[in-house]
DNA sequence: GTAAAGGTTAAAGTAATGTTTAAGTCAAGG
DNA sequence: CCTTGACTTAAACATTACTTTAACCTTTAC
């Protein structure tokens, strides 16, 4: 057995499907050697790359940006603890963001929720013409991003 | 004018475009009475309706789901606020869950932010022979959702 | 009464993230 | 040798949530 990893063991490892392991390495996401019978190998330090592929996906980031992102990584070498760590920078702040918006939308529920309104821009039950028509944008005030 | 509203006039007070008001319609989110030459008209309590869709696409329900909670609604007369109240009833904690599996992510990205290591379930620093292989499922413990 | 703005439909297209299928190749065990 | 399991590809399909297109009809303003 090589140091090298075939696209079953990969995705066992990882926990997901062949299927999805092809996708990613389509995708330009992880990288993989061939055998001279072409099939896949890859290096044992792709199984930290797709486990940081998933958790950037439940930080929020598409996989196009995940790409973006992940090309800071060395293409060569397997990346330093330095480099994962460089990597991340910033994820932590978009998840505070992610946190505050449900917050936001929770407060706004939670306020709305007394008067059964939700989210028109002036509570509907003390305005019950739809004034907000004459405001411009509609109620809207919930559902800016 | 009447009370009823044309699918432009519902378009712009809600904020989205006409033909996602006939994309809803046709999903059962929304309900339109029709002219006599077949254009939609539809009650002014649709725009209460399309802000609650928004709201609960917000909280993470997809539109099926949506379908399923506002068939609570009655149809016949226009939701009062206790309808409107019942029908919220549980968003809240379900947003609260999503909060507290993204702080989960948080605590766990910067518990490892230290070493580099990034979810693998023994720190990898510590387990440079990839141990975690004969753990059985792999590289997961940041990943379950 | 005519032009512009706005409404109608069905069907196809888009974007993201994969999975499934069909048809075939390769390696190991009996 | 031959079967079995794992691998290969390209292309089609799935899902969600819409948008776009094409061809056509209605309403409104002048």
């Amino acid at each position: 057995m090589e140091d090298l990893l075939t696209i079953g063991e990969v995705a066992r490892r990882a926990g997901l499907a062949a299927s999805a392991i092809r996708f990613y390495e389509s995708r330009g996401l992880i990288h993989a050697e061939r055998t001279s019978s072409g099939q896949r190998r890859f290096r044992r330090d792709v199984l930290r790359r797709i486990a940081c592929i998933r958790i950037a996906q439940r930080v929020g980031l598409s996989l196009e940006e995940i790409v973006s992102a992940l090309a800071g990584l060395p293409a060569d070498r397997a990346p330093s603890p330095e480099d994962w760590r460089r990597l991340t920078r910033g994820w932590g702040a978009r998840i505070d963001q992610r946190i505050a918006l449900l917050e936001a939308l929770r407060g706004g529920l939670t306020s709305c929720i007394g008067c059964g309104c939700l989210s028109l821009r002036t509570c509907a039950l003390s305005n019950p013409g739809d004034v907000a028509a004459t405001l411009g944008t509609g109620p809207q005030y919930l559902l800016d991003e």
